[in-house]
DNA sequence: GTCTATAAGTAGATAGAC
DNA sequence: GTCTATCTACTTATAGAC
């Protein structure tokens, strides 16, 4: 076990991996310590219980989600290039934390406050500019739709969906077809954006 | 409590109920024994542990969504009409079913080998016919797409990812703009069938 | 079949030595 | 700060009465 870090970050860093691979209900103290190389009692030297770490890691993930959301709203551009800008740094960003999307449903399921208030504050503002300005293009023409939180969904569907189901994707149709999972997903950026164009050409 | 159901039933149904809100690792004995209104003991009388209780649900889940992707695959219609049923037989299941696309992708994360066989059996063949028909219209230009595998996934995004996002959804745009909810999950149905008719349009 | 009581096992948390 | 050992609490599973 390399010990350049300290012992903080590592715990840390291993608490994430397995938080958001097993989930605040199936990950264990014990394997936390074992991945960050250290013993369960400095877990709680550290982090005084399993949820206050747990707490720590989930707030993380939302921040990070919640400002790149952010930085994109601020653009000054039309519906359709904010949405392609939106696919482009998601789909990146997913890549590299495949079980983030889960991760972050599941866990607001199990509890469904913890974090209202923190979304409320960083994104919601944004987001219903954001309607607002789809709604105008609508009703301006400049693009074909009916109802701005279907859009909003529809854009999020594609791009989060591959990412929380491409293990069993993979499973279903076989090794052969899939072999190049990794490239599929990077593809889907230009492949996301063609759809929404075409689904939107007034 | 009302006794009119056998007990084992009472105990399935209470089990399917709590597994898919909380998932393997999440659910209790005692909550489940609770819901069916019985002791935790019979529980084990019943079913012999807890891992044999959630094979149990888990299989029939996945065999229940299973038949329907058949059914639809079995029809002789075109690539369009195939996904449009597929999307209004769908949404119609996951509206009373909310609980099944987060518990089934989950799980399938959690396990990843304990259904492969299941759904290999029973999906995959349909899936690549399905994935060739695609194919043909593509080249015969019938439909304007490029790749059969994102454009499953894509359908896929649109029809699951709303019901999986749909609580923080709520949560994040606040009563107001979503006071109906369902409505909005229900209007689906035409939404997507409008936004992939768009789409593929040549 | 159904219950109460309890055993056995597991996981989180703490005490105390170094 | 870090460890070993231990405690406590919780959860699953079983024994045995009715």
């Amino acid at each position: 076990m390399v010990k350049d870090k300290n012992t903080e970050q590592r715990i840390y860093e291993a608490a994430r991996k397995v938080f958001l691979k097993k989930g605040m209900a199936g990950a264990r103290m014990q394997e936390i310590a074992d991945e960050a190389g250290i013993n369960k009692a400095l877990l709680h030297y550290y982090f005084r219980n399993k949820e206050k770490l747990f707490d720590g890691i989930f707030n993380e993930v939302i921040e990070r989600i919640s400002t790149g959301i952010q930085s994109i709203f601020e653009l000054e551009t039309n519906v359709l290039e904010k949405l392609k800008e939106f696919v482009n740094i998601y789909v990146d960003v997913l890549f590299e934390n495949r079980y983030l999307p889960l991760f972050v449903l599941n866990e607001m399921n199990q509890h469904p406050d913890r974090f209202s208030i923190l979304l409320k504050e960083n994104i919601v503002v944004h987001m219903k500019k954001f309607l607002v300005q789809i709604q105008e293009e609508i009703e301006k023409g400049t693009i074909r739709a009916e109802n701005p939180v279907h859009l909003l969904l529809s854009v999020l569907g594609l791009i989060i969906f591959p990412f929380a189901v491409y293990p069993l994707f993979k499973k279903m149709l076989g090794e052969e077809l899939m072999e190049n999972t990794d490239i599929l997903l990077i593809e889907r950026k230009k492949e996301i954006c063609l759809f929404i164009e075409n689904a939107l050409k007034p």
